[in-house]
DNA sequence: GTGGTCTAGACCACA
DNA sequence: GTGGTCTAGACCACA
């Protein structure tokens, strides 16, 4: 079970927010592998977003790997399952660093602060979903 | 004076490329507090991209304080100073890390790999200007 | 360029339909690196369904690493990448045999009769796209 | 008699795996013609399954000729005979061919990867009935 | 003009 | 009840 929320008119759009609070909940532990997921409708009046969005980011995350879903029984969250190949995922977490650390620049931060930043965040992080 | 350069199809918008290759031109010292910028559609010409784009890039640095606009004179080097509140630093820094450390669990990541990723790319970075 | 069509009814959805075809297309050299898609509301007009199918269809061949997007300009091939991991491609290639050989065995089809269809169908293939 | 089982979470519906394993069995001796089936209930209970779902397969095979619903009595293996039309199955051939390597074309694979897997599987198989 | 997101609402497929 | 597909239509982001 996860405390799922979501921030309308964040510039990141709602399934987008959804599919980043899944994979970091599985990557937090508060979710493992084969735990049945809430139903499209039921997450999408508690979140009070539309059926449609929620679904949308159910079948991002089960292109992913990361949620399983079998009709008529509910979505669930998959087995760890290596999805990308390694060029793709290398290609991925260079874009992603450069977006992070585009960003502390123009926090007009220092790779110090930088390494810090991370390091405190890492803590306690299970990442390998 | 500082040579831009924008990569269509890199996945970031070119108006966030221009923005951010100012705010680095800045602390790299290629360009300083002052100085005149190109115009809008002189760089748009030199750059091959829609004046639109370059003119929203503007915008969002006038309204940042990295650039000041001077009526009919043109749009100019502002003076260096901290832009962001230090609540605002802090909230839009955690952003950044838990999106790329969101996307690093999707890609399997340990926290080992995320820091030698980061590190990687701290070499002989320019942080903040 | 790639005569593009979809039957409404025939049991696939429509947006797998066209991401079939666009992948095709470019295993059969109909569609070439770099070329540019036509518009979502340009293709939604000619096949007759709704811009949103179609944005769908494009959404996942981005996801696939198929296409790519450049807002506000439009949509083009990609050029080739690989995509999924090792694992992942045999995982989806054994599903889609069994799937195929299901479909054959319920044809009254042996295997003799398998191989010749496919080999047939393998004269002119492009594949590894 | 014949030992179905069905693999939840596989991809392909209940029903089809019900539908596909009678047909297999028939093919394989495992069934005999004018042999009795499991009554619906019967049967979702020994897969733990929905018996909508064991209706829907067993409506399904006897609409294609394979079973047949005698009122009252319960359902029984038909008489084997050819059950589509020589156009019907060439139809269907082609196009289950097609989307199976739209599938390899989409994984990267070229003519001879795709023939090497399709032999594998081969090894072993039953054809039809 | 081009793609992207979201909603409301209908209808289908599966269990 | 659960997920999946599609439409109509609005509105935003980008060039």
């Amino acid at each position: 079970m996860i405390p799922l929320q979501v921030a309308t008119g964040s510039g990141t759009p709602i399934y987008r927010q959804i599919h980043e609070q899944v994979v970091r909940g599985i990557a937090a532990g508060n979710l493992s592998p084969g735990e049945q997921m809430p139903s499209v409708r039921v997450l999408a009046e508690r979140l009070l977003v539309n059926p449609n969005t929620v679904a949308r980011a159910y079948s991002d995350l089960v292109r992913d790997g990361v949620l399983e879903s079998r009709h008529g029984r509910g979505v669930f969250v998959g087995e760890r399952r290596q999805v990308f190949s390694a060029a793709e995922r290398s290609r991925r977490l260079e874009r992603a660093i450069e977006t992070f650390l585009g960003e502390a620049a123009l926090l007009n931060l220092g790779a110090e602060q930088v390494r810090e930043a991370v390091e405190r965040k890492l803590k306690g992080w299970r990442g390998g979903r």
